[in-house]
DNA sequence: TTATTAATGTTAATTTGTAACATTAATTAT
DNA sequence: ATAATTAATGTTACAAATTAACATTAATAA
């Protein structure tokens, strides 16, 4: 392993392209020569070569964190919930494709407020902004990056919450809240009592399939953001129960 | 957006890669269409276009968990590291480029623990694996992704701990252990307490450094496992005042 | 139905990649 | 130190992939 090539890789590392073309010129060698560096590197599993050049390859552990892009609905979802948001606050955002779309806006909004949360995605993604970011402890579950237990639950006591954002797995507007994991219900359980107010962010389908375990009745949350698909029977009988309805 | 496209997106939100050629056969289009699909899937920031196919692109709270590869003497380190872990034992990884080594090496491992972190790299390597992984709670630091402060030591209580491995960003063989940083250094404390056995893994060249706070004094180690290149003195200083050294 | 637009196919020219061999630089043995 | 050997780099001709321009077909609107 020469100079040129250990700049390459750090190249790589810093997560940089290469452009063969580019770094002959640089380096003052033949074309051939970056070209043979980097299939060197393909071999080595820290490249992936494109058409005229390379890119970095990315370890395992750190494609675990890929989480699905967010639908258009969620998109709009969490930009409301965004507006709901004061600034300087504690917000616990939980797990949830939908709450970590509202971190992704988080991540780029000029909040300057103190996050916590049970979700290792979120995290994530408000890593090295101007969030402070607190995680929960607890175990990590198996099939989802997030943390649950009486552990975690404990964890909760430590702060003051202002505001819980949250999304659930079904919805009822009689009865409430669900989502499928015993486990899971219980910390949400906690949370939805500890947090001065609660919003909840979920797609309309939602409430076409009430879940497992109930987390919160309807007049326990403050907010409902939603999509506009909502039944308007679902709808009045929400607003009816004194609850805010926002509908994107 | 029409079916193939659809599902060539879903193949890359399933980490696998397209080939060109591939599939034009399977969706009996020419080659050039694929070829445009690709083109698209790039603008839209999906995925990267290689020689004669494409590769997903992971997206930016992904590539925070990239950590750099460790060094030939970490991974031997390491190895040695993992032979002195009992199976079905409570085993506390702290942050660290080496525990990361550990980790890495327990992932691939028949041992069935219980490993708690502060380090959420450490519980991403062991996310999906045979081992259960805690994490304590804690603040998210700005520049390293690792959990400290008041609540990170709290959370230790919760949990009986055989054996810590832990690195280090200096030593000294008569004084032991330091850290960089103030709160690290609480928390490192804090765990060397609590647990029954530490062990210390590090590269040799940290003891010709010694560091900012110290976390432990040379007697309240266990085992100290370095590189051959530990100079001689310090060899002899660490072994007299009873403490197990290994040499890989 | 026809006009219009969008999507896909086809082709030739360009660029990039490969493989084989030539040349130079670096090691090793003598 | 010099020759022999090996490794690294350069060069070339050829193969493959990409691009761009235009032709064709399918879908949509007038």
């Amino acid at each position: 392993m020469n100079v040129r090539q250990k700049k390459l890789i750090e190249k790589l590392h810093k997560l940089e392209r290469l452009s063969i073309e580019e770094e002959a010129v640089i380096f003052k060698v033949a074309p051939m020569t970056i070209r043979r560096d980097i299939q060197l590197f393909e071999k080595q599993g820290i490249a992936i070569r494109t058409h005229g050049g390379a890119v970095p390859r990315i370890s395992e552990p750190a494609q675990l964190f890929i989480q699905p892009d967010a639908s258009a609905a969620q998109k709009k979802i969490a930009r409301k919930a965004l507006e709901l948001i004061p600034d300087d606050c504690n917000l616990m955002l939980s797990a949830g494709t939908t709450t970590l779309e509202v971190a992704r806006q988080l991540a780029a909004s000029d909040l300057r407020i103190c996050v916590i949360t049970n979700s290792l995605p979120v995290a994530a993604v408000l890593f090295q902004t101007k969030i402070q970011v607190i995680l929960t402890g607890g175990s990590l579950r198996n099939n989802s990056l997030d943390l649950i237990g009486p552990v975690t639950e404990k964890n909760l006591d430590e702060y003051y919450i202002d505001l819980l954002i949250t999304g659930c797995d079904g919805a009822s507007a009689e009865e409430g809240f669900f989502t499928k994991d015993l486990n899971l219900a219980e910390m949400e359980k906690k949370s939805v009592k500890k947090s001065s107010r609660t919003i909840i962010v979920t797609e309309s389908h939602k409430f076409r399939k009430p879940a497992f375990v109930k987390f919160a009745s309807m007049t326990e949350v403050s907010t409902v953001i939603t999509d506009k698909k909502l039944s308007g029977e679902d709808a009045s009988k929400i607003t009816k129960s004194g609850i805010e309805l926002v509908l994107v």
